[in-house]
DNA sequence: TATGATTTTTAGATATATCTAAAAATATTT
DNA sequence: AAATATTTTTAGATATATCTAAAAATCATA
């Protein structure tokens, strides 16, 4: 049994661990959690003692295979949570990841089993994140993002990589919702800025930074 | 805001409070707590502190007014999270317990209030204790414990007051649910042990202590 | 490769929540 | 009312999770 703190650490390593090919270092672990790197150095401590992480001082962690299972369960909890509060409770995508973030650590494996079920077994979160099995196995969709593609480029929205609330707010405004089909119109060379259309509807501009968060299905 | 132990603490003093008439005593609390006195003494100065219990020393402790409007939105948490689980997750009346317990310190008032209102506001929970609003206020329905009825009385099971699991499963093998006619067939004077029959169908034997959890409105 | 900058670890504190054992206060019984 | 029993509090430890400041290791670069 793994306690808050340690739990939060272990999706926080596994999500840095994802993103770069290396181990993953103390100080982007601090970075992540709001933290100081000598608290991570008791922490990466502890959970290395527990076999969830391998550690060599100064070398930074991996997350070992036990590690990687445990942060799917979590991540899974977390993104089950969410697409409850979304599907279910009408919140808003922009509404649900702090209240996940308590979610994701009630303990019951018959809550996640039957909440599973009364979701219908969703494959994607309100954010077009992938949702574990009870095996900690997952299909993405194939995507990639807006700033990636050329003009002309028609798709879907898959999934949005940056959740924080006034990404998502913004999002909203301009009328931009997973699901939504998209058409980049132009492409402006000098500052990576697009004007793309939304439902052969309305078109709106976005800065490169927006477009490299929202990723499409061709 | 209170810390998850101090939520846990403020509640069974609530609870216990409202058994008995005087101050809480310590001892009282460590043993329905599980835990000893001398942890108690020092959270209920914390929770004093905080104008949430009134407390002097060697004298026992009061729930203040703030104190009991705080332990009743942990019980309407509680008690809505089992609902939750009841009526949309299929849980057993006896599953639930452990895992509102947990629920129940979720920080999140539009959780609450949307979960209240996806569950149609529900005034009971699954073992007929009353469901307190938002304020705090809630209505019992009036119901009195099966051996305190004479032979011949005809009631529904309104309530049950022993929520351990051993109890409810009993129930479940007996036939006995909320919601159930039952009618008192033959009370035997030397043990309070009851003959009833349920749903007009099936009798049963039950003794006296089982009755005693058992309340019915007539 | 030596030197300075950066990263990481260690040492030592603080806060919460718990415990055991001893002391103090209160309650009960003779 | 004194002696005894019970309850409650205090003193001092332990465990978790955090922090700051200083020391040690590693990295970057001149
Ligand atoms: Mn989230
Ligand atoms: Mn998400
Ligand atoms: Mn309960
Ligand atoms: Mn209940």
């Amino acid at each position: 049994m793994l306690s808050f703190a340690e739990e939060n650490y272990l999706k926080t390593i596994y999500h840095l661990s994802e993103e770069i090919d290396g181990a993953v270092s103390t100080n982007a672990i601090a970075e992540s959690l709001n933290t100081k790197a000598a608290s991570v150095t008791d922490m990466i401590k502890k959970l290395s003692n527990k076999g969830i992480l391998s550690y060599q001082k100064y070398r930074g962690v991996h997350v070992s295979e036990s590690g990687k299972k445990a942060a799917l369960q979590v991540i899974r909890k977390h993104r089950l949570w969410e697409t409850f509060l979304v599907d279910k409770l009408k919140f808003n995508w922009d509404e649900v990841h702090e209240v996940a973030e308590q979610l994701e650590h009630i303990n019951s494996a018959l809550l996640i089993k039957r909440l599973d079920e009364f979701l219908a077994y969703p494959k994607f979160d309100p954010h077009g994140d992938p949702i574990p099995d009870e095996n900690g196995e997952y299909k993405s969709k194939p995507q990639v993002a807006l700033n990636h593609v050329k003009a002309d480029t028609i798709g879907i929205i898959v999934s949005v990589k940056d959740t924080s609330n006034a990404f998502l707010k913004y999002l909203d405004k301009i009328g931009i919702y997973l699901g939504a089909k998209v058409k980049i119109l132009e492409k402006v060379e000098f500052d990576g800025s697009l004007e793309i259309q939304i439902d052969s509807k309305k078109t709106v501009f976005i800065s490169k930074e927006v477009s490299e968060n929202i990723w499409i299905s061709e």
